[in-house]
DNA sequence: GACGATATCTGACTAACGTCAGATATATGC
DNA sequence: GCATATATCTGACGTTAGTCAGATATCGTC
């Protein structure tokens, strides 16, 4: 009765019939299936025609009828790449945008009524944030960013957050040795994160920088997106950006408290070393040879 | 970035793909999806034709079509109900059986991939209970059984087990006054169980027998449940099988380990009254005139 | 047994979706 | 410049899904 495969089906089913509900209130505005849906990926900025078409599973021949109608409906207009006369590239007309924005309220309003029917808000966003990322898994994007943007920032503000909770001590940033955000830029080093679906979900910072070895710093994964392997993908990443660098040697800290993460590296070829610096926080350091 | 109705916009995207990918896994066996579905309906045990238009949302004409197009392939037999000649009893026959065998081992086979691709399990799966009893709060469906049943076993275990651990002194059932089996089915009593697509999502027993007042015993509710108002509803049904059974007054008995619990009772029209036994267990006894 | 209500079926029709072959224009490599 | 590859478009077609009106059979009630 209660075995996990029943009830993955179960969720199957309870999700199959929202989705059904959630598709048939984009029919109201007298526009079918199809070309609702090409009218908001190009409003949620897809502007490539052939990206639209990957991402939404198209047929081209589909693909190019929804465009048109779309076109005479007076919602977007469709001009020839720059580099590439062949593809071509949407834009929202005026009429395009207030027609996306309609949409978008229509989908703004059923995510607030579901939240607005539930009272456990948390527990169930949790849920959702989980299960996303564990559907959504090969939807994970690593990019290579500052670490002054605004998806690093939430990273690192959620990772600073998390320490403080798992420190018996607490933690405060100052006293620790916060990596200059230009040690972590092209040329000297590098900082990645994960995102899915506009969800920033992970990150890492790649310290360089005048030593004769190069740190990793800042590794973090959202609780909602943990034992999907992306801690893994995100030290990968954070190494061939090592390589392509030229830098030979990794060192990193951590403590003792955040256990997913010695295991992480254990299990990754890095090799336990004795302490290397002075900042008051870690208590295990590890280096890895490229 | 991170406001609740992105995050809820993001699930629906992860699903909504996650589905499109779910159904076009069940048009690999020839049949479209609507003939699929219809198969799966009667496999499942709907065998009255309007039940399953109803649960598929389908049209009269439509509907009727794809029992023929079944019927066609020698998958399906219908007959006229017995008490109602007008209404038709669709049942799967020998090679039917055999289909409907090959898409629940589709199912199947999809719900193992998903689960062995994650090391997150159990968080996984009450994740997946959560969402589905909150997106199928309208399909959870209260049903009278007798407390000996399957599903009314398997909640009471739940109810025991979930005692024996917010107890600080544990709990055990032949310590407490356990009621009788037949104390709880009619004309006596009654057991009502909510299930939702198969799962039991929480019970309550209508104590009577004798006395001057029934009890309401063994209220529980789903962990994955909580917060949507099934507590409620529970006691509701339980209260109007007592009306029916022309009972006048109610008395239940908890303990203030079960906050939840005492806050639903206050809510609902019940107060507090000095204890009216000698269980261990509860230590809080509440009253309600009907 | 007549009457209205109900459950299903049939026929006629339309919209939406999906597919395929070939046309057109442009890009890339030799 | 030519052959080949690529991106999109057009036309033709078939299937699926959905809708509606009316036919048929049965039920419940007077």
């Amino acid at each position: 009765m209660l075995d996990p495969v029943s009830r993955v089906r179960r969720f199957n089913r309870a999700v199959t019939s929202a989705v059904g509900a959630l598709d048939t209130s984009f029919l109201g505005r007298g526009r079918p299936l199809g070309a609702a849906r090409v009218l908001n990926a190009i409003g949620h900025g897809r502007t490539d025609v052939g990206e639209i078409r990957d991402y939404l599973g198209l047929d081209s021949g589909l693909m190019s009828r929804l465009l048109r109608s779309l076109e005479d409906e007076g919602l977007i207009e469709t001009t020839a790449h720059d580099d590439d006369a062949r593809r071509r590239i949407a834009k929202l007309t005026a009429a395009g945008k207030r027609e996306f924005n309609a949409y978008e309220a229509i989908s703004n309003r059923q995510a607030t009524d579901f939240l607005a029917h539930h009272t456990q808000r948390e527990a169930l966003l949790a849920a959702m944030d989980l299960i996303a990322s564990a559907l959504g898994r090969d939807g994970t994007a690593l990019h290579e960013t500052d670490p002054r943007s605004e998806e690093a920032r939430y990273c690192l503000g959620e990772y600073y957050a998390e320490l403080a909770r798992r420190f018996k001590q607490g933690f405060d940033v100052k006293l620790s040795r916060d990596p200059d955000a230009k040690d972590m830029v092209r040329p000297r080093g590098s900082f990645i994160v994960a995102m899915s679906d506009g969800l920033p979900l992970g990150c890492v910072g790649l310290k360089g920088g005048g030593r004769e070895y190069a740190e990793i710093k800042r590794l973090w994964v959202a609780p909602a997106a943990r034992g999907l392997g992306l801690g893994r993908r995100l030290m990968d990443a954070a190494e061939s950006s090592a390589r392509e660098l030229g830098i030979a040697l990794l060192r990193l800290d951590t403590n003792s408290a955040l256990a997913e993460a010695g295991q992480l590296y254990r299990r990754s070829g890095w090799t336990e070393i004795p302490r290397f610096n002075d900042d008051p926080y870690p208590d295990l350091f590890f280096e890895k040879r490229l």
